[in-house]
DNA sequence: ATGTGACTCCTAGTCCGTA
DNA sequence: TTACGGACTAGGAGTCACA
């Protein structure tokens, strides 16, 4: 995988809000449709998650997906 | 697939800023590091590419990854 | 409540062509 | 120059048991 660092500060921007959102991995999981042990591999920047995956996500974090690449 | 639709206005995104920068989908290709009928794919939303290559893409479109993700 | 390794199934991504 | 198809390999999606 080529692009690690960017991949780990996504899943670390989704740990933010999913808390700043007062949820547990498991209630993230259940309200995004994921598996929980899924949502902690992303969250961990373990998982390469495809677009689409992003987009499920950026909606159960009710934000725009954008947001969530905040790399330059 | 779930998203369909946004993952279309992603590939339309790609190539307008293709087609803004001057690039061939070949010349885009060989920048980007992808395959010539992979470029092709995404930017007709025949693909769901992973975060990995949308970091590869805006790169080589020397755009932040979020501005190719703009739905809201 | 979360991290992790391992697993199956399916697709992401490459490469060859032709129109 | 781009769309699209077929065939292929690497790796993502999704799940489980266990720590």
């Amino acid at each position: 995988m080529k692009n690690e660092q960017e991949i780990k500060e996504f899943g670390l921007e989704v740990r933010r809000r999913r808390i700043a959102l007062g949820l547990s991995q498991e209630q993230f999981a259940e309200i995004s449709g994921l598996h929980r042990t899924y949502v902690s591999g992303i969250e961990r920047g373990d998982r390469n998650p495809t677009i689409d995956i992003i987009f499920q996500i950026s909606r159960a974090l009710r934000c725009p997906p954008g947001a969530l690449l905040s790399g330059e």
